[in-house]
DNA sequence: CCACAACGAGAGCACTGCTCTTGCATTCGT
DNA sequence: ACGAATGCAAGAGCAGTGCTCTCGTTGTGG
């Protein structure tokens, strides 16, 4: 039942944008409004699944385009999987807006959202360590400051003896990817790139690979 | 009298978030809410009004640092721009919401919003374009394909014979700094990277200045 | 002095999220 | 087998929203 509930809603939520009515999605189903509540506590509950699931979802299109390119050139390896971020987000822009676009106003995301919401750069970040393990990342000068040491607690949970510098590039190509992706996306790139931006993004996520050292 | 009621907009726009109150609006200035309609023929009017002026914001106080750092090398300044969006950002955090966030839903950008929203982009390329006319850009293999064509067009609104890898490179710095004042302002940090979020952009921008070649 | 335009107030429509009460089935325990 | 308890949905209602329409006031120019 709940089920039934987010598919409507999403199917609400690809064709009306980010203002999902709740009332309308108990319309499709020929309910009370107030039937839903007996499954999601309020509209952000409802909202929160969703989000869930949009997460889930990239992130497995993400894991599925990596898996099949397996073996292939590790720069190869990250455009593959950047590129099917922006399938995924083409696809299902108003999922897209829902986890990387600005936050809903008002709306605190909860705890559940955080583990799904790293699947993306988690195989980001495993890309990038295999390749530093193969031996294939140039040496760079470590970085030094407040936000190494943050990056370097944060490389622990990657693997043992990572260089910060290295999780520090990773996170920024990953943040370059979302950037661009809703850079396409919410029109930032109309009257200047309008036909090949497929190109234009394996353009931006190589040289986010040559900023990782491979 | 437009001006007071955009004032008052973009204070409640400040506390409230993206979901501006017509009739709040109102409220606050001892008015009907009918009234606002002699003024701004609808909210996506009054919004409108508010994007503009945002990005026009933006776009001032990154000029402005940018020419307080006057003679500095190619690279600080660039990192000086991008520091001074971010300050901007931070203070508000909804007007960045509002231009680089998701699009509000049902809203169609007007013409008149295009101009402004050009301005540090068009701030970022001047540098880069007098980093090429100085010699400071190490030489790239060019770009081929339709996104470099489209880039080559793009290129001529710049300058004379700026190579269209360059500008590609400029639009991806900027696409990557809005990209990570986004990640940072929308919570995709947390638990990663948590205080020293200005250094981290730092080493983001200056792999980005990397990238363009300088 | 009067007409006209500008302006604001108020009522009202259709919509929203959400709560509370009511009623109908089903099912469970004795 | 029968009453009780539970799960589920409907409906009314509240406060709020964007927006439209009408009507009264006010100020100014001819």
């Amino acid at each position: 039942m709940t089920e039934e509930i987010k598919a409507v809603a999403r199917r609400h939520l690809a064709s009306d944008g980010a203002n999902l009515s709740l009332r309308a999605v108990a319309r499709d189903m020929g309910m009370a409004s107030s039937a839903v509540y007996r499954y999601f506590a309020s509209r952000d509950e409802l909202l929160t699944a969703l989000i869930i699931e949009a997460y889930d979802s990239v992130g497995e299109a993400a894991e599925r385009a990596d898996a099949a390119a397996a073996g292939a050139d590790f720069t190869d390896r990250l455009v593959t999987v950047g590129l099917a971020v922006r399938d995924w987000a083409l696809a299902e822009p108003h999922q897209w807006a829902l986890i990387y676009g600005s936050p809903v106003p008002g709306y605190q995301a909860p705890q559940d959202t955080i583990m799904p919401a790293t699947r993306v750069i988690f195989l980001i970040a495993g890309i990038v360590r295999d390749a530093y393990a193969a031996g294939r990342i140039a040496e760079r000068p470590e970085i030094t400051g407040r936000y190494a040491e943050e990056l370097a607690a944060v490389a622990e949970q990657f693997g043992p003896d990572i260089p910060p510098r290295l999780v520090g590039a990773a996170m920024a190509a990953f943040i370059q990817l979302c950037g661009a992706v809703s850079a396409e996306l919410f029109g930032q790139l109309n009257n200047s790139v309008d036909e090949d931006r497929r190109g234009f993004l394996e353009f931006q996520i190589r040289g986010a690979a040559a900023f990782i050292g491979l």
